[in-house]
DNA sequence: CATGAATGAGGCTTCATTCAT
DNA sequence: CATGAATGAAGCCTCATTCAT
């Protein structure tokens, strides 16, 4: 992820008071993606963050503290503004748009690594799923089950279970950004193309929604 | 997969593979799909396999070492025996074969863990990675592909990019076997479904590979 | 002792002994005497003197030397003060006056715990040790013993070594400051009084240098 | 206190597995007496017991509890073997060879320490206080209790509260344990002699308990 | 073969001390 | 003078690994 040190390197001085937690947040993102909740170390934060190991107990009671403020401060509003993405248009439009717009927000260093952390350790913290599957994920479902609902109304869609097909959609994308972001061995490259690209994603989700012709999608 | 230590009870004697070393894999796959590798420990591992610790260092030279070789003999085995669900019928039977068996296969307490921690901790062992995305899931994924293949040539399914197609359908087949195994906070429940039945996902693939109508879908 | 800030407040305008210093010093004498030398935290003691961490070191070289200005400045003046109550009067008056003065110069919150520090730290701080016990208990020390030997002379005591003599007189009176003011467990209350009354104490001494009566105090 | 690691310059090897924890509650006990408990460092109790620091949580799961069972293991017990000094006797013959057992069993390097720690931190630890309390200091008090009670009964000792002699008398025992072990400033040797002998404290305490002679000792 | 006691490197956390403002 | 952010040494504790039995 982008470099949280460029300031430090500062000719001279520099104080930015209320930038300290700011730039240890943004070492901790990248830390706690690459190496998990447990394998983070305080000592690799610190020296992103362009401090010292005890500058973070500053602004953090804890190591699990800090990584409450990291999903707090960070991912919930990143993920708050992929939502927004919705809203406005045709459902086929909007769904569309909502793929790109997650992807190009997510495709980008250090957040597979974080989707990574939420599907492996955010159950140990029960507070902290508690509150992250409520007001981010289950907000964002409802969102976007939304679409749908709105396109099977307007016959955009089929008919089908809107949030099924919603977890059906996230996981795709999801499992994508990791897949996309995860260094493969070199020599698996030809013999299989592991993920695929945005535009296959869309097309598979369109059709998969497409409503029945009218003709039948004749029995094969 | 809970109890692994039983079967030393068993009045027929003794397993065959090795016995011991065996044993120690069992509760290895537990204990590293229940906290990661590097949050798997030895201890907990020694006593689910009834053993001391220092009876582990008999057999495998290191924590890492231990994690590899339940890769290659347990999780690999696993894997080549959901393929054969792929040999024979039509394309879109072979399809849902396919779908159902890994399901049943992976929907097994335990499995959710070995999946995130090869999504989460397989890439800092690249000889390994390299060894399970060669032989694992690049064959894997080949199987499939030549089922899609053929599904396009029959006319079964559209035409579209077969390895393209092919992750995706993992992405959303892996994803919710997480899902259906991560235990959410009770509070979330009502508000949002998470994961998707079977039925949807199989119902939702089968619809993203139908073909265009005769009456043409129109050109989007 | 408890709040040493209320000084700050004053509307008659500061306090004469270079005022910052010596709220540090008030403040410090608290939190030693709760906490013990290495125990004590700078930041608690800045915090009740209402200043911040670094203000200390304008005034104190180190933590250590905060200590032993608190020695100097606080309590040597205090315990001269009690040796006052030494002045004058018949030696078993003086005596019974001197206890009657330490005591309710001691008993009162705070002292107890630097009692403690004297007894558990002091000798901790060669120098400071040094200083202490002659500055301060070799010249306590000498002026009780000089009432003791007064009182052999005129007779009202009977002859025994005063040195001794003066140390397990403050053993006593020590240790039931120390005891009146640790809070005990609840449940032992009943079982035990802890500590004699002061005037116990009193009886006790008076009754110990009493003169042996003529008639031998023979068993009767 | 003596050296409790000369086993371990042993030739070649021992195990004596049951000596463990005992080799470190020794070192324990002597480090706490010299430091206290937050003074205590880890890193010193492994080296005096021969051990290494990560030994230590083999067999106990913190400082704290180590310092508990120190407690239980040792001091208890070495308490409860001064209080058989009172078995027999008359009442004046008990006290003193109580006196003088407590003398004998305590003037040895490192009880002084523990003293002060159970002046100064025990109190920090409530469940251990009050089993301290309970089961070491009120069992002991009362049965120093029923001595005198007895002494009074017989005549021997005049008239006088029972529980608050025997706190003057621990007062004097203790305090000069204390002071008997603490060195002192060299140069204050002369001006003052510090703490009484045995024979001194006991005399003092005869004398207080002596009764009354018949012929009234004339009022003071 | 198997054990489990022992080790010690490494991580989190605290806090006396410094220093730019 | 005063501040308080920053530092880093040091302490507690964990756990992979070793090794005498």
């Amino acid at each position: 992820m982008t470099s949280t040190i460029d300031s430090s390197n500062d000719p001279k001085w520099r104080r930015l008071p209320e930038e300290r937690p700011h730039q240890i947040l943004l070492a901790a993102i990248e830390v706690f993606g690459e190496h998990g909740i447990a394998g983070a170390k305080l000592e690799d934060i610190a020296t992103r963050a362009g401090v010292s190991k005890g500058t973070i107990y500053l602004y953090f009671d804890s190591k699990e503290e800090l990584f409450r403020e990291v999903v707090r401060k960070l991912i919930v509003p990143r993920i708050a503004e992929v939502e927004r993405a919705l809203d406005e248009g045709a459902p086929t439009a909007q769904l569309e748009r909502y793929l790109r717009v997650q992807w190009a927000h997510f495709d980008r260093p250090g957040t597979a690594g974080w989707i990574r952390v939420v599907l492996t350790e955010l159950h140990k913290y029960p507070d902290l799923a508690e509150f992250y599957y409520t007001e981010v994920i289950a907000a964002s479902n409802h969102r976007l089950g939304d679409v749908l609902r709105r396109g099977m109304e307007t016959g955009e869609f089929r008919r089908m279970d809107p949030l099924a097909t919603v977890s059906i959609i996230k996981a795709i994308a999801l499992m994508h950004v990791i897949w996309s972001q995860t260094p493969l061995p070199t020599s698996a490259s030809g013999t299989y193309a592991r993920g695929a690209s945005l535009d296959a994603i869309i097309d598979f989700v369109v059709h998969a929604l497409r409503p029945d012709t009218g003709a039948r999608s004749e029995p094969r």
